[in-house]
DNA sequence: CGACGGATTGAGGGGATTCAAATGTAGTGG
DNA sequence: CCACTACATTTGAATCCCCTCAATCCGTCG
């Protein structure tokens, strides 16, 4: 008999929506909650105008989301992290609005909204969750802009190491040493820089010993110089 | 006897809280709903690191919420019109996250978060709203993200106008004439442009006869080719 | 009427883009 | 398993869009 995986012993629960509930409601949680087939690297997990009936939740894995200008050029909007719920930005009208891609292998969760909807009602700590997450990517969503618009090509790729370095810590991984998953395309994109751009500066980030750059493999050499260049 | 402001006869309830919730139910939201006292301009509603107790719904008026970068600088994430709802992105940590400012006389509903919760559990209805109106903050917030990262001044500007003038069609005003409650520099720092090319871009749009700009005044005269022009 | 903040207009410079080419890496099929 | 190919990354040179600096103009309010 294969050991399922449940939200009680998720690796993820702190930071996805159990974070607040007991034991006893995690499991009522976890009842509505099933898991999703595997996606590959470059497989769709939805698309953009579908219905939205699920939420997900990144198990294991990376994605990102992205929409289509007039062109049909993509516009990367977000990078997923295990712990991260995929899909709120479509509740106000049940449409994704988005395409997200894994951009490795990765494992998910399935939540279905109706039910989330009516377990919310009788649990006060999942409600709370809910809205705590929605504001806290709400929240990312305008810092960012701020950063975006009002500083230089090395302070926002700063930044955006920075900000994934603490991501990974608050998933338990190393805050020093990363993969970064998406390509520098992907980077470029979603900072609204040229790939050229983007690989010049980590170049000049490694030659200044801020940082170390191996293909995908970033070390963090110096998080306070680091930190530094983001303002 | 003055007859006060209630839910029930209030011509922003469709764009607020009280959407989806039937004459009883929106009383019963009145209930907790409290009058703030009118703002003047420049007046400071809430200060980045305050405690969270109320949302606020803007009533009439505007106002506009930035953060401050490391020299003290503004940068201005979001503009509030009658209907907005102001203080989502801070119920991750119960603190506000911004300083939002009046840019006119504003008049605004004050929301205690406590008793929004409780009342919550037992209205579906309220329930869903307030995921809709978060959510559709996300999504504003997340496609402005991708308009600023690859547009260019003018596209961004003819954007900025584009979408406010849809914000007031939804509350009932012109959609074709309406006045910018924020300063040139205000425009300018929340597309991430100067306050010159601001205006540069605008004197443009009227000498190509898509727009005509009289001080705070805007016309828009071809809204097509506008629309056009954010492409 | 004078003064001040906001808006416009012009000239010049710089940071990031674009274009172009070489190099490195990963994925595929023989 | 390796050769081959497609994609990803790096690097260089030239260009351009927008910013900065500076001066003037306009509207509003004391």
């Amino acid at each position: 008999m294969t050991s399922h995986i449940h939200c009680q012993n998720c690796s993820m629960a702190t930071l996805c929506l159990p974070y607040l509930l007991s034991p006893e409601q995690t499991e009522k949680l976890d009842t509505i909650i099933q898991r999703h087939r595997p996606l590959q690297k470059r497989d769709l997990l939805v698309n953009s105008g579908q219905k939205l009936s699920f939420l997900y939740a990144v198990r294991s894995g990376s994605l990102k989301s992205y929409t289509l200008d007039s062109q049909g050029g993509e516009q990367i909007i977000d990078f997923h992290l295990p712990g991260d719920v995929i899909g709120f930005d479509g509740l106000i009208d049940g449409q994704h609005r988005s395409y997200t891609q894994a951009l490795e292998t990765t494992m998910l969760c399935e939540i279905p909204i109706q039910s989330l909807d009516q377990l919310s009602a009788e649990l006060p700590g999942l409600r709370k969750q809910l809205l705590r997450v929605m504001s806290g990517e709400l929240h990312a969503s305008k810092t960012l802009l701020g950063t975006l618009n009002h500083h230089s090509a090395q302070q926002r790729l700063a930044n955006f190491l920075v900000t994934l370095s603490s991501r990974f810590k608050q998933r338990g991984l190393s805050s020093r040493e990363f993969r970064l998953s998406m390509t520098r395309a992907d980077i470029g994109n979603y900072l609204g820089l040229s790939v050229e751009t983007v690989s010049r500066i980590l170049t000049q980030l490694q030659q200044d010993g801020v940082v170390a750059v191996k293909s995908k493999l970033v070390e963090i050499r110096e998080l306070e110089r680091l930190r530094a260049l983001t303002l």
